[in-house]
RNA sequence: GGGCUUGUAGAUCAGCUCGGAAGAUCGCCUCCUUGGCAUGGAGGAGGCCUCGGGUUCAAAUCCCGACAAGUCCA
């Protein structure tokens, strides 16, 4: 490895300027000098800062003039700035083209996975930007380090050479950061220190420089030439590795810590960001608690950032991030005794940040909601959390490792606000040192297997023509390949008009023609470039056919589909630019589109959209369907492109509706969305925290629900007819909402309901109400009543019991066979309150056997399955409180009678 | 994407292990105590035990499913 890294790092650029190759007395590792007596490498932990009141450079630089110098530097150099207009000139801190990380992590993850793998051009070449980044991995050392921080810059100069020296390779690499460094910032070139590493990560893996100056390591010049794969010669930290098509300069420069550098503050905060730090002094009751200050200086940056470019809080994912961010955040505040509401620091920030990055802000309204949201929530956790915290102690007068892993993993209650909570108690509870560990290891089991589908090669590619024309119902081909199975037979054609499944979007379905033969299509899949049609019957191959798709599916599907993208873009006018579609799948009876939002809709809400929606079919918006090279598309409409994740290769199909939505999407589409002819929201569900769930159809199928929920309706208004009579007729799907409201059941089991409330209740006088809702309000209340009054026992009943009872000779004891109308533990229940009764009393259902406080007799142990037996079932319970029954009620006098006897038989 | 947890009175929860009259505390209402308030005392109202299905003579309790909510991790 030594040995690889000497050979990859003897760079003419050191040799020219009199650096010298030394071995760190510390760390080992390897560097370039131009300091004769260097023992150590210049990097943490081998040597201390050295610049703090001390800077190094030219003179104290602000964070936008790193930038603005380094930009400029390099677009000097013939680097080209890039420029994303619509996402305001860059990347978002969410990486939305990305399935592997869910926060952008460095200026190179822009780039991948498609460019660095060489699968899609650079949209310059070379190129300079500055990307805000996100990082939580060293989360635990914000604020404490001094160096560390959630959110920051990486600045970097990208050449993706084909050739090794195609744009530049390292040589120029070290000489751009040599003369920035030394002439633009003005660190002496003695006070630069080059250590050479082995770089890897997402995948690929290089060489590496990292340049260190005053004990800071402030760029990384990475020359990412390998990529992983099984059968590379290469082994870097037990994976292996082979030549990548690409050589990549991927560099990051460190915009905060160059800054820092230049100013020699106390630590990096105090850099980047003064004011916020100097307001949290001049507010708190406690400014020693640096590490709090500083923790909230950079978390509230943090959160600007990710609420700004749209990450809506929420139980997984990114949206998770987020929260944890919130939720420490809120700990800092609480901790500092501030007086401010989170949303109030997230503004200081926005403020600060609207100049350089304006587009933040304009989400204010949604993340001032969203904040106060948050807030709320976390204090009801935590206030949730500190009573059961109280209840355990108060059980058990301690809480023990399992207790606090319980406590935080289910309960979200952090352990030292545990033991703050036990400690005013008066109890005192240990955090185990390795608490965080045990939280890992208790998630560690938790792999799950990726199913790896394996694609078969060598199959003929398939010309799409539901792409040349959306419309294309009928086609002409020929057969170029089939696959006999248990299940159908697979063919493959020249071209097809059948859609595969894929995008959420159901294939299609229709027949092939072969003379006078007729195959039906049941199932399209798509397979590499293959589209790959699964039959009953059989062809062969070179003949000729006809095809034809189901075509009033299809355009039902694709009603739904642009339906899709109305519906998207409604849902950003009206609920904000937060909305980011989760997900989607068209079916043709309905269609399902899943979007991130922080809160539920609400029924005002579902009805603003849908009207919405309709409004925006009625403009008859022509849907522009076109295939756009990726870069031109980015540049032209942003990351809004990828709703539905990042389609792979160099040019995308863009589905425009102007001023409407604008998506990369494989799908078939309509032509105009005023053929989707009108759109109704069925369901509006919330599927996870921060992710709603809209149900809609479209088109003809709206008619079929309106007619299904007619007939619903109509079915619910005849049955309540018999009790109830009707005046008024009002918005059906209101009327039955309100109805499921009521009996707080599914509106498909409304009929069920409804069926059993009015037997339960009994016959009453016809009454009119209102409307359907009323009469469903009324019913609840009535069978309400009823169930009260089935309970209630009416002291004649009572007093009728007992004038029937009989006297067991030889005893004082009175026993009471009887058929009540009323529940019969209740009544049994209160008769025995009385001294000296031993009762049965069957009331239609069960036989309840009680016996009085201070009657000696176990009712359980034999009277009870006796009696019970007799009805075909069986019986038991307490010893002076029992239940028997069984199915066959005409034996009912038989075993009460057998009650009678064995009662007396047992008390003589 | 995965794991864990919870749906019982207006609120906070117990009961579920091991099936057999649906409970506590606060809050609410009425009356008593007091000049009034705080307090104290007596009584009362308020439960489709989230919704389906299954097992059983019997389900808040056991099993399956749906719906809703909380929380942790990647």
């Amino acid at each position: 490895m030594d040995s690889f890294l000497k050979k990859e790092c003897d760079l003419e650029f050191f040799h020219n300027n009199g650096f010298k190759r030394k071995q760190c007395t510390s760390c080992g590792a390897y560097f370039w000098t131009l300091d004769d007596n260097a023992k150590t490498c210049g990097d943490q932990p081998c040597v201390p800062f050295s610049f703090i009141g001390k800077p190094l450079g030219k003179k104290p630089l602000s964070l936008r003039e790193v930038r603005e110098s380094f930009l400029s530097f390099f677009e000097k150099n013939n680097h080209s700035r890039l420029n994303y207009p619509v996402t305001g000139e860059r990347c978002p801190v969410v990486a939305r083209w990305r399935s592997d990380i869910y926060l952008t992590i460095a200026s190179i993850a822009d780039f991948q996975p498609h460019i660095t793998s060489g699968n899609v051009p650079p949209p310059a070449n070379p190129l300079v930007i500055s990307q805000p980044c996100i990082r939580l991995n060293d989360l635990g050392e914000v604020g404490k380090s001094g160096r560390h921080l959630t959110i920051f810059e990486m600045m970097g100069h990208h050449a993706f050479n084909k050739n090794t020296d195609e744009i530049y390779w390292k040589e120029d690499t070290v000489r751009y950061c040599d003369e920035f460094f030394v002439k633009n910032i003005g660190i002496p070139r003695e006070a630069i220190t080059y250590k050479e590493q082995l770089w890897d990560g997402g995948g690929n893996a290089g060489p590496c420089l990292e340049v260190l100056a005053g004990g800071l390591e402030i760029a990384t010049l990475v020359f990412m030439n390998m990529k992983r794969d099984e059968n590379g010669k290469f082994a870097i930290k037990g994976e292996k590795y082979a030549q990548n098509p690409l050589n990549i300069v991927d560099t990051g420069y460190g915009l905060e810590r160059i800054a820092w550098i230049s100013q020699g503050t106390e630590t990096v905060y105090e850099t980047v960001s003064p004011k916020i730090i100097s307001w949290l002094n001049d507010h708190t009751g406690d400014n020693s608690d640096k590490v709090s200050i500083y923790s909230l200086a950079d978390h509230s940056k943090c959160l600007a950032f990710m609420l700004g470019d749209g990450i809506v809080p929420s139980n997984v994912k990114a949206g998770y991030l987020a929260r944890l961010i919130i939720r420490r955040t809120l700990r800092f505040i609480e901790k500092l005794k501030l007086d401010i509401p989170l949303k109030e620091l997230v503004n200081m920030q926005l403020n600060i940040l609207e100049k350089e990055f304006p587009s933040l802000k304009e989400g204010k309204y949604q993340i001032d909601e969203i904040l106060d949201i948050e807030t709320r929530k976390f204090s009801e956790t935590l206030s949730k959390g500190e009573g059961l915290v109280k209840r355990i102690l108060k059980e058990k007068e301690t809480i023990d490792k399992k207790e606090l892993i319980t406590l935080y993993d289910t309960y979200g209650m952090p352990p030292d606000i545990v033991k703050n909570i036990a400690n005013m108690e008066g109890i005192n509870v240990e955090i185990p040192k390795n608490f965080d560990s045990m939280i890992a290891e208790l998630h560690s089991h938790e792999e799950k297997e990726e199913i790896k589908e394996e694609i078969r090669q060598n199959l003929p590619g398939t010309i799409r023509l539901y792409y040349k024309d959306h419309y294309t119902k009928e086609f002409d081909a020929e057969m170029m390949w089939k696959n006999n199975t248990g299940n159908g037979t697979e063919l493959i054609f020249d071209k097809t008009a059948f859609y595969p499944e894929g995008g959420g979007q159901l294939g299609d379905i229709g027949t092939i023609f072969r003379d006078d033969k007729q195959l039906s299509v049941k199932k399209v899949v798509k397979e590499g470039d293959a589209i790959i049609h699964i039959v009953d019957g059989d062809l062969n191959v070179g003949e000729n056919v006809h095809g034809k798709i189901d075509w009033e599916r299809r355009y039902t599907l694709m009603k739904h589909h642009t339906g899709t993208h109305v519906l998207n873009g409604a849902l950003r006018k009206l609920l904000g630019e937060h909305i980011w579609q989760a997900g989607s799948q068209l079916g043709v009876n309905e269609a399902r589109f899943d979007f991130s939002h922080y809160r539920s809709i609400s029924e005002k809400e579902r009805k603003e959209i849908e009207n919405l929606a309709n409004q925006l079919i009625k403009q008859e918006t022509v849907v522009e369907k076109k295939i756009m090279d990726r870069n031109s598309a980015e540049r032209t409409y942003g990351f809004r492109l990828y709703q539905g994740g990042v389609p792979p290769g160099d040019s995308i199909r863009v589905i425009n509706i102007p001023g409407i939505d604008v998506e990369a999407c494989g799908g078939t589409h309509l032509n105009n969305i005023g053929e989707i002819e009108k759109l109704r929201i069925l369901k509006t569900e919330r599927i996870q925290d921060g992710v709603n769930r809209i149900t809609f159809a479209a088109g003809k199928m709206v008619d079929a629900y309106q007619k299904e929920e007619n007939e619903l309706y109509n079915k619910l208004v005849n049955i309540l007819s018999s009790t109830y009579e009707i005046k008024k007729q009002k918005e059906i799907s209101d009327q039955l909402k309100e109805a499921s409201k009521i009996f707080s059941v599914p509106i498909n089991q409304l009929e069920k309901t409804i069926g059993r409330f009015l037997k339960e209740t009994g016959k009453k006088e016809k009454i009119e109400v209102n409307d359907f809702k009323d009469a469903c309000s009324n019913l609840f209340k009535e069978w309400k009543q009823a169930r009260k009054d089935e309970k209630k026992v009416s002291s004649d009943d009572i007093e009728n019991l007992k004038y029937q009872a009989e006297t067991i000779p030889g005893t004082s004891i009175k026993v009471i066979t009887a058929i009540s109308k009323s529940e019969s533990t209740s009544i049994a229940g209160t008769i025995i309150k009385e001294p000296g009764y031993v009762v049965h009393i069957y009331d239609g259902k069960k036989i309840t056997s009680a016996a009085s406080g201070n009657i000696d007799i176990d009712l359980s142990k034999e009277i009870a399955s006796e009696i019970g037996k007799i009805l075909g079932g069986s019986g038991g319970g307490k010893p002076k409180l029992t239940q028997s029954g069984g199915p066959k009620k005409g034996k009912i006098k038989e075993a009460l009678d057998k009650a009678k006897q064995l009662t007396i038989k047992a008390l003589n």
